[in-house]
DNA sequence: AGCCACTCGTAAA
DNA sequence: TTTACGAGTGGCT
């Protein structure tokens, strides 16, 4: 099986970073990461680290990069996902429209909700239409503190 | 069968 | 104007 994990820090808190030789498993923020199961993982904090700073540097582009498992629709969506901008927010629906499965807003939401990567795969950037935040597996305020982050960083690079 | 990180229309305060 | 509620909706366990 040939899996690492090791701890990272990250701008908004630590978090465990699970991998293999095809990329990132799951990065899980360590506050809420109960159930995350380690068996057959070799600690490796080095190499975890260094792919995180890379990918920090670097961000992904495709789901390709990582190696995460979900269903068609769940790769689908993230890999919307990866396509908001640094700093930008989009909404539930226009990702929906965006798979062509206007419809499906719910089930889009569900399938974001299940992002086994956080913030690599930035479901933090995806908001209610009616302008309200939305929810976040690891707390609206952690996904609010996230998203003043990143506007400060792109106003900064500016 | 039941659960949802949604959205829209409608209605009441 | 703001808030509340119902129904539509579809993927997932």
């Amino acid at each position: 099986m040939d899996l690492y994990w090791g701890s990272v820090v990250t701008p908004m808190g630590g978090a465990l970073l699970v991998g293999s030789r095809q990329g990132i498993q799951r990065l899980w923020f360590e506050d809420t990461a109960q159930g995350v199961t380690l068996a057959g993982c070799q600690r490796a904090d080095g190499r975890a680290q260094a792919v995180f700073a890379s990918l920090m540097s670097e961000p992904a582009t495709t789901v390709e990069q990582f190696d995460v498992q979900g269903t068609a629709f769940q790769r689908q969506v993230w890999q919307a996902l990866l396509e908001i901008p640094l700093g930008m927010t989009t909404t539930y629906q226009v990702i929906a429209d965006a798979i062509d499965r206007p419809k499906a807003v719910r089930a889009v939401a569900n399938a974001i909700g299940a992002n086994p990567i956080a913030y690599f795969i930035p479901c933090h950037r995806v908001v209610r239409s009616d302008g309200g935040l939305g929810g976040y597996r690891w707390g609206v305020e952690r996904k609010r503190a996230i998203l003043d982050w990143e506007r400060d960083r792109v106003s900064r690079a500016a």
